[in-house]
RNA sequence: CGGGGUGUAGCUCAGCCUGGUAGAGCGCUACGUUCGGGACGUAGAGGUCGGUGGUUCGAUUCCACUCACCCCGACCA
């Protein structure tokens, strides 16, 4: 008998984490990489939270007046032409449609024929094709606001990527709402910029850092752009969502102009913003130990899996029956506004293999069932959250009493945990040498940094040393608003606190 | 788009230098023994050695070309 591995994954953290990352991916079954160059397959384990983040942002901008649409995937090459500086910031890496039909070649394969007028674009976003069809809705004061969200794939010929976090081609939500009003549309960027924060923070357990983001970070055509940023356990930050305040670029390029209540014609304001599947590579890298995924309950596909432990068949017939009825009276419990989610594993696998399969795949509570507990009427449970070896017996009726508040326990260390990992690597930086060194010098783990605080005036300076260092501006947060001071770079007055990280 | 590397079983790779048409581990199938921390044994299935062309009696091996992918840079939700 081989020896035993003290832990699932195979590098640790500690040892290398983008492979690490990888394998709790592999392990977890949440995607793998498909045969189309930079595209990832999203395997039914990943796809159901994906699926689970849907439903409870889907909700969240229904309750605040949002409705769903779609728009084309392609987009006319000349559209995104509008906008200077939306072209600049995605032409570099677009997809595009020259011909519509295929032909039989010489060499008995394929080529292509019928040569499109114009080229086609596929979306990398859509602003510029929701605008032109927003130009068309709206004519008077009395059409505003639009407020649409679509969900979506795009596509971004991303170079080097990573599943979830940089794939050419992801899934999201766009959200692209018009306004009448300046103020509104301001308003309506930061609701939605809490709304992401609120999600992340009570649904991913993932806490978020919410705010603007400095002139070289915006979205190519917005005035303003705002993010939230999650620090990793590399210490690094996440982008892990953006709104946008689009001010009349978009509405301009795009001629959205209304008769306003004195019957001038104005051009409207309007915003977008989105999450997509990098909120995955968030959440994995967030929660995530050596021993593989763990998912925040509240966007776990399975909340709870019973292992039934038996030998031979009378002890077989026994004990799943038991735990057809303990997963029938479990499913009846509420958590989160719904049922508990129970997987009955009657799997004709060993055991022990089984139970690892559901530590890699971040179940947060495992039940195993076998004769022993049966006869005293309990279950043995482990909880993803707690080590693998930390098991304890509860007795049947108490735990099915208990699981809505277990889960909600869980769902409460995983945000307690991650936020404390965050505090303890933010640091308020006021000078170039404790700055310098807080990213060179190697922590816990081989990670250097985390989130410095620094004052910047966000109009040059310190580019040399932020590249040598690899950090980057992530945001100024809201928070932090009325905190002035001297740009640690420049010594100018009145610079705004600002979050640097290195970044993914 | 620059620099480096790799293509051999479903996966990870050995074999190639010194040509004689294929191997290991994992995985998979069957049976048996097992079974509350990731099992073991036995028997099997599975490959036109990335593609094309050349050298040769003979190419996975040598040569040329080509395609694909990976890693490091520049760029990025």
């Amino acid at each position: 008998m081989a020896k035993k591995q003290q832990n699932a994954i195979t590098p640790m953290r500690a040892e290398d984490y983008p492979e690490w990352y990888q394998q709790v991916i592999k392990a977890a079954e949440l995607a793998e990489v498909s045969p189309v160059r930079g595209c990832m397959v999203i395997k039914p384990w990943g796809y159901s939270i994906w699926e689970n983040m849907q439903g409870v942002l889907d909700g969240m901008f229904k309750e605040t007046g949002h409705v769903n649409a779609y728009f084309p995937l392609f987009i006319p090459m000349s559209y995104l032409e509008r906008e200077a500086e939306h072209v600049e910031g995605f032409a570099k890496e677009c997809a595009v449609v020259t011909h519509h039909r295929l032909e039989p070649d010489p060499e008995g394969g394929l080529k292509p024929a019928g040569e499109l007028e114009e080229p086609l674009i596929v979306r990398p976003t859509s602003e510029t094709i929701i605008g032109e069809t927003y130009s068309k809705w709206v004519q008077s004061y009395r059409d505003l606001p639009i407020l649409i969200n679509q969900w979506a794939n795009v596509v971004r010929w991303e170079l080097r990527t990573r599943l979830f976090l940089r794939t050419a081609e992801f899934l999201w939500q766009e959200g692209h709402t018009v306004h009448a009003t300046e103020a509104e549309a301001v308003e309506e960027t930061e609701a939605i910029l809490d709304l992401y924060g609120r999600f992340a923070e009570e649904y991913m357990a993932m806490p978020v850092v919410k705010g603007e983001k400095t002139r070289d970070e915006r979205f190519p055509g917005a005035v303003n752009t705002y993010s939230i940023e999650a620090m990793m356990q590399d210490h690094k930050a996440l982008q892990a969502g953006t709104s946008h305040f689009l001010g009349q670029n978009f509405s301009k390029a795009c001629k959205i102009n209304f008769l306003d209540q004195e019957g001038q014609e104005v051009f409207a304001w309007t915003t977008s913003w989105g999450v997509s599947t990098r909120l995955i590579g968030g959440l994995i890298m967030t929660h995530s130990d050596d021993d593989g995924l763990v998912l925040p309950p509240r966007l776990a596909p399975r909340h709870v899996v019973i292992i039934p432990i038996f030998r031979g068949d009378d002890e077989r017939s026994e004990v799943l029956g038991y735990c057809e009825k303990l997963k029938a009276e479990v499913e009846a419990r509420e958590y989160d506004d719904g049922k508990v989610r129970v997987e009955l594993d009657d799997r004709d696998i060993r055991g022990g293999e089984k139970v690892w399969q559901h530590i890699k795949k971040g179940v947060p509570i495992r039940l195993e069932v076998g004769p022993r507990d049966i006869a005293s009427d309990s279950v043995f449970m482990g909880r993803r959250d707690l080590s693998p070896k930390d098991k304890s017996g509860v007795s049947r009726e108490e735990f099915i009493t208990r699981v809505p508040e277990i889960l909600g326990e869980i769902q409460k260390s995983l945000y307690d945990k991650a936020l404390k990992f965050r505090e303890d690597r933010t640091r308020t930086i006021d000078n170039l040498d404790e700055f310098r060194e807080f990213f060179s010098s190697e922590a816990e783990g081989g990670f250097a940094g985390g989130f410095a605080l620094s004052h910047f005036a966000d109009d040059g300076g310190g580019e040399d040393l932020l590249k040598e260092l690899k950090v980057t501006p992530r945001c100024i947060p809201v928070e932090e608003a009325g905190n002035l001071g001297e740009c640690i770079f420049t010594g100018k007055p009145g610079s705004r606190l600002t979050v640097f990280a290195k970044a993914y």
